[in-house]
DNA sequence: TTTTGAGTTGTTCGA
DNA sequence: GTCGAACAACTCAAA
């Protein structure tokens, strides 16, 4: 007996239901598949995301030895592999975007119409976005009352990595010629030293976390100049590690020391997050595009490219802004505070539609995912679920300060500054004119006064979601 | 059906 | 410097 197990978004060996069912019937044919079919939007990867995926198809193919790489028609080519491997049976985990499910499920059809036996499995979540629902049968939109629910109370034991053995000659396009990598000019210079994609890294990342992070994580999660968070998320989108990993290290870690509890609770929520964004995002297949919240329709988006580009390049004149555009743009990732910042700064001081961020993040981000992505995007808005209020907006200057006090975090993206005083690191341009000649900092050339000014944008935002309020 | 309590991450203003 | 209230009502989820 032989089955076909079509890697995805689970690029990993071990707590993987579909390749554990495999092995366990016979021999397997592994074969991961670049799907080109897609037009709609966030139907393609993202160009850092592609960078993440070739090294995580690397690794992978060397765990595995003899990994099929395709691309193309999953429809198409899974047909032909099914034929030519003399396969009775396919296994896959699912994946959930509403493309994937679409064209998931006709695969699925299609292939038990062909004979094989098509089986799929939740190796990718802790719950099924579709399972849970509340008293009243609907959706949830609140997440507290969803985590309340949904939070495991154990810790399950992940599966172990299975014994296999591959059953034909490995066949198909090489990993090079899917063109995955950036060539000119090559962005990711220096990437390999930041990143180690792939099931071990994964796994290090985690252990690395456990061990040195997690304590004093609950607030130290909060200070993107320090080493505090986990920085899992492009290997949990790649599902090099499963979140029941995460739940069972996270839990074990707490059992062994009683004063980890409320972190490691913390820590979990995040992962809460995440089951939450997919629950709306299948629950409202929309979300990547729409306004949950439609009266948010009438918000008057400004449009500028001028000032996009500058919140893309980290030239906005608001440091902490700046640092993490710039973080993003150099190294694929940015730390989840500041994430929230700059999101807010896009669609609260430059009143530009959210989507625009939205966009720029998936191509930008090694941790791109639709689900968290778009929900992330709609709550900073405060057009989805849950979402911030209108109200709530970030003070860039406020925040710096705040979260970088020593201006360690602005001074290692923004090195023009880094001679500045710690007092003006975060509002250069409040900074007297021999502060900033003694630091070698000529606004509006060395570094950009700001696009905007503070409590005039604060207003005009207040003053463009009363038009949201009219509209009801 | 109605009621009740609550809702990730903030800022500003005035006492 | 510190603290509490206002920001604006609304929607959600459960009892």
């Amino acid at each position: 007996m032989t089955t076909i197990v079509w890697f995805r978004q689970d690029l990993r060996l071990s707590d993987n239901p579909a390749l554990s069912w495999a092995a366990e019937r016979g021999d397997i044919v592994p074969v991961y598949i670049l799907d080109r079919t897609g037009h709609g939007p966030y139907e393609q990867m993202g160009a850092a995301s592609h960078w993440w995926l070739h090294h995580s198809l690397k690794a992978l193919d060397q765990d595995i030895g003899g990994l099929h790489i395709l691309q193309g028609d999953p429809a198409t080519l899974l047909r032909d592999l099914a034929d030519r491997s003399g396969a009775d049976a396919i296994s896959w985990n699912r994946c959930y975007e509403p493309f994937a499910i679409n064209r998931d499920r006709n695969i699925k059809q299609q292939m038990q119409e062909l004979g094989l036996e098509a089986r799929s499995f939740n190796g990718n979540l802790l719950h099924e976005p579709w399972h849970f629902h509340t008293k009243a049968g609907g959706p949830y939109k609140v997440f507290t009352p969803f985590w309340k629910a949904l939070r495991p109370n154990g810790a399950e034991k992940p599966l172990p990595r299975p014994k296999f053995k591959i059953a034909s000659q490995k066949s198909g396009d090489t990993l090079d010629s899917l063109g995955l990598l950036p060539k000119k000019p090559n962005w990711a210079k220096g990437w390999e030293d930041e990143w180690k994609p792939g099931e071990i890294g994964a796994r290090d990342r985690l252990d690395g976390f456990l061990e040195a992070g997690l304590a004093g994580y609950a607030n130290g999660r909060n200070r993107p100049d320090k080493e505090k968070v986990s920085r899992l998320s492009p290997h949990l989108h790649f599902g090099e590690i499963s979140p029941r990993q995460i739940v069972f290290g996270a839990r074990l870690a707490a059992e062994r020391k009683a004063s980890l509890e409320r972190e490691s609770d913390k820590f979990l929520s995040e992962l809460g997050w995440r089951e939450f964004s997919y629950h709306l995002l299948c629950n409202f297949p929309d979300l990547p595009e729409k306004n949950l919240r439609p009266d948010f329709d009438a918000y008057p988006w400004r449009k500028s490219d001028g000032d996009l580009a500058a919140w893309q390049k980290g030239l906005t004149g608001y440091p902490f802004v700046d640092a993490g555009m710039r973080q993003l743009w150099e190294t694929g990732w940015m730390h989840n505070r500041v994430r929230m910042v700059t999101a807010s700064f896009l669609i609260k001081h430059l009143r530009i539609d959210w989507r625009q961020g939205e966009a720029w993040f998936w191509d930008t981000l090694v941790d791109a995912d639709l689900a968290n992505n778009s929900a992330s995007w709609q709550w900073v808005a405060g057009s989805g679920a849950d979402a911030a209020p209108y109200f709530r907006i970030f003070n860039p200057i406020t925040q710096g300060r705040k979260f970088d006090p020593n201006g360690d975090y602005v001074r290692q993206w923004c090195p023009e500054l880094s001679a500045l005083p710690d007092k003006y690191i975060h509002a250069p341009f409040e900074a007297p004119d021999a502060v900033l000649e003694k630091a070698g900092v000529t606004l509006g050339k060395d570094y950009p006064l700001p696009i905007v000014e503070h409590a005039n944008a604060r207003k005009a935002a207040l003053a463009g979601y009363e038009k949201v309020k009219k509209a009801d």
